[in-house]
DNA sequence: GAACTCGTGTTGTATATACAACTAGATGCA
DNA sequence: TGCATCTAGTTGTATATACAACACGAGTTC
């Protein structure tokens, strides 16, 4: 047991306060992190799973399931007999890349503004917690936002936030910072998932966006990944007529 | 060691001759084949981990792994203390990765058919020559398909190709190759330009997707270039109701 | 009836062990 | 040199065990 007793110690220097986490997120976050700093460069070789049981404390087997699951998610390349390798980076998409509403309207030279529909805590339904990967009945953040170009309504942001993943999120004034903005500082994206659909208006998007009802909705649901968990889930819903997504990606790589 | 030779034969029964296959693996397969074959509805709660070591003879670490990797994919969703249930099947396309629409509906276990409406050279316009980065005037290729799953319509192709890139695009039969097919095989892809948009569906495009006219329409046009050139340009029009469009990316590398 | 408690069954995590499968370099030999 | 062989190191798979965390229903109490 000494092992473990060493990670626990390694669990409260580098998580502070915070919430426990696993011991298998532990060593996902160690490899992230080492990867993300540039440590461990693409391509090189990382420590053994034996060498990770010796500086980490934990069994061979954790080791081992947490790098599978990383190789599994193309973080790592795994080959029996030879080592465990940083895999290539994805080609980059711009495709969606994370759009800043506020940065994206100030650089057609128009004023974003925003109103404030509603902030509150509640504890969520089925159907948010399945969305968020969190326990039904558990706290959720939420807020609707409406945002403006030169005044024209052109996104209803409807969001939910985990708040183990920001604690103070209600606290912040989205006038003056967007959710998105604030969310990117609170921690590192991991991953980025959005899902693109055209609906029918209804009757509270049709009012909010000042179009009629049935009209043409385009709803892009964006959910992010952090720390391990779903930081956050937001249905952007914009007036079709006014509104396109557009984005370019090279195949070179 | 019991346990183990019972599961032997089970191997045996099950995959005779073929390759011998992991535990894991036949358990993925055992579990794949019975949501497949509907034995196991979507939404429906399989089994728990000890009732499968019952049956397949296998330990619980075993069965777990099997299990949770079928939950990382999306395949089942597990939640602690109440058990395991076949997830609902995702209608969702791809777009960061340029999976074909064939492939795509055959991937969902669907039957894929394609009628050709419109095959034809034509001397471009104003408006397609910008499109293409072409002299107006000059002609272009122009193809109309409807691309049906399991019968029911859910794209309506309009493309335009570069002579100068494919050559002989009429000449293909595209109820056995799609478009996309083609042109990938035609010469190596360097970019692609994806604009999403959600419009009413206009006479047209109502009639042929089956739909009325005014329901939201996604529209996504996409561009890809080439050895240089625009290659291809195409309009996608899908039902609304009917289709979404999801991606996903990773940050970490 | 409503709220609470508790037990059973379920999945989640971590460990120690054993052996199989494979790689890459070192070694030995002709 | 060239080739085969061996070996240490690495990942892959499977098991048995233990306990934690959670869900849900059956009682129990008020």
């Amino acid at each position: 047991m000494i092992r473990r007793a060493r990670f626990e110690q390694v669990r409260a220097a580098s998580d502070p306060g915070g919430v426990a986490l696993s011991l298998g997120q532990q060593i996902r976050n160690h490899v992230l992190t080492r990867i993300d700093s540039g440590e461990w460069p693409e391509g090189s070789r990382i420590p053994s799973e034996a060498k990770l049981v010796e500086q980490l404390g934990a069994s061979r087997m954790t080791i081992h399931i947490a790098l599978r699951d990383l190789s599994a998610e193309g973080v790592l390349l795994r080959r029996q007999g030879a080592g465990t390798f940083v895999a290539p980076r994805r080609i980059q998409s711009t495709f969606l890349e994370l759009r800043n509403i506020h940065a994206e309207i100030e650089s057609r030279g128009n004023r974003h503004s925003t109103d404030v529909l509603c902030m509150e805590v509640l504890n969520c339904d089925m159907a948010v917690a399945t969305e968020m990967s969190i326990a039904p009945g558990s706290p959720v953040f939420h807020s609707v936002l409406v945002h403006r170009e030169n005044g024209s309504p052109i996104q209803v942001e409807d969001r939910y936030v985990n708040p183990q993943f920001s604690a103070d999120y209600l606290e912040q004034d989205f006038t003056t910072i967007t959710p998105n903005e604030h969310l990117m500082a609170a921690g590192p994206l991991e991953e980025v998932e959005h899902v693109v659909q055209a609906i029918p208006a209804d009757e509270s998007n049709s009012a909010l966006l000042d179009m009629k009802a049935g009209d043409p909705v385009l709803l892009l649901r964006r959910r992010t990944w952090s720390r391990g968990m779903i930081a956050s889930s937001a249905r952007l819903a914009h007036p079709g007529a006014r509104f396109s997504l557009a984005g370019r990606m090279k195949m070179t790589g």
